[in-house]
DNA sequence: AACCGGGTCCCCCGCGCGGGGGACTGCCGA
DNA sequence: TCGGCAGTCCCCCGCGCGGGGGACCCGGTT
């Protein structure tokens, strides 16, 4: 089975080159050449191409904008492989968001990025490795933010277990009731709490909580 | 200049088939083979390979642990590809936040194998294109979570700025000193907002805006 | 045996808070 | 011109909250 390719850069050489690239491939077949983000939203929503490669910097709509408005489109199932020159973080993040298959960079190996037009068709999705790196390292810290404070392990069992529930705003009456204890029992708790924890009042637990991370979990 | 790896896998054999793959590669070469977790360490600290290819699943310490623990050391250069069966996203977030190189099933073809190797020794990193969707799709999300409420644009921008000082634990006298207004006048505004948003104190408040990530920016 | 920490319950007191009213200014659009 | 809205300030009242005490039980350590 036969992969039809989009091809979308402004400058003719760099899109015979890719078309010189994709060629060397029987199951490749480049069925349209375009030289703006405009052009090439209509003629994937005319040839529905299986893979759409498009440069970022492009005339009249830019290959974000152009990914934004074709993925947005149910109808389209063309996949797309963005290239840039340069990398950029804020690039890849809005290529990513719009659902982009690939962000590649110009100096990619021209087999691997014949591989990445096979990726992007059975529906995968591939990042520069270069780009890989630091998206893991940004991932990475927006999943494990929270370096727990110290101050946390002072708290027992009871006390982390009151806090959690005063950090989701109830009130000393809604916690008794929820841990079925009296509510002076609760009021003993939260004070205890912000003893150790050196908070002023159940506000600054609450936001003590969100800010730790402590509702994360 | 020729790369070392250090195979780690429970199962001889499929350790002689990685070895058989690696040595059609002239600049590849297999230094060293262990069947668990703790070898995989204490080879690595020794032979300090370029690379090393562990298995998720081994006796002892897992290949996640063991990565944890190679490259806790930051002596250690060595580059860490993770490889599984089935792919899991625990797993992968894992290894991610270890700061492993490359997440590879053991369905990826040879030749890509080989690829993933001189990309991690290259100092990138790489996931497989399966996992890589994945973890785009909860990249992006973790990226534009707050899908703001639409009972916030009810606020003026005055009470936004007061329901953000509130959420950062601040008493209404102390917003009324760092609003350069009366506290009366916060406390109407304080009162507007929890009319508005349908909480019912400043509590619920400060836990509004941190869910909502309103504290975000 | 004595001790201590965690969990539970109780009383009193002061205060910040939030709701209920009302009122004045300035600005913008009908 | 007049209304409405946002922003500011004011008073009173009730209540939840947090600090200060104290007390009991239980389990584990010394």
């Amino acid at each position: 089975m036969t992969l039809t390719v989009l091809l979308a850069d402004d400058h003719a050489m760099l899109r015979s080159g890719l078309r010189a690239i994709f060629e060397t491939q029987p199951d490749l077949h480049c069925v349209a050449e375009v030289g703006d983000g405009r052009a090439a939203v209509s003629e994937v929503a005319r040839l529905r191409p299986d893979v759409a490669v498009l440069d970022i910097r492009m005339p009249k709509l830019d290959g974000l904008g152009a990914t934004e408005m074709i993925l947005s489109d149910p109808a389209n199932r063309t996949k797309i492989l963005l290239l840039t020159t340069y990398d950029s973080d804020e690039y890849v993040y809005r290529a990513l968001n719009a659902g982009a298959s690939g962000f590649l960079l110009k100096s990619l190996p021209p087999e691997e990025l014949i591989s990445a037009v096979r990726v992007a068709a059975r529906g995968d999705a591939l990042i520069d490795p270069s780009v890989t790196q630091r998206l893991i390292a940004r991932f990475a810290v927006s999943l494990a933010p929270p370096p727990t404070p110290p101050e946390l392990d002072l708290l027992t069992a009871r006390e982390r277990e009151v806090l959690h529930l005063v950090a989701e705003a109830f009130s000393n009456a809604e916690i008794a009731a929820r841990l079925h204890v009296g509510d002076e029992t609760v009021k003993t708790h939260v004070s205890r709490v912000l003893a150790k924890l050196g908070l002023r009042d159940r506000v600054h637990a609450v936001a003590y909580a969100h800010i730790n991370g402590l509702m994360r979990r």
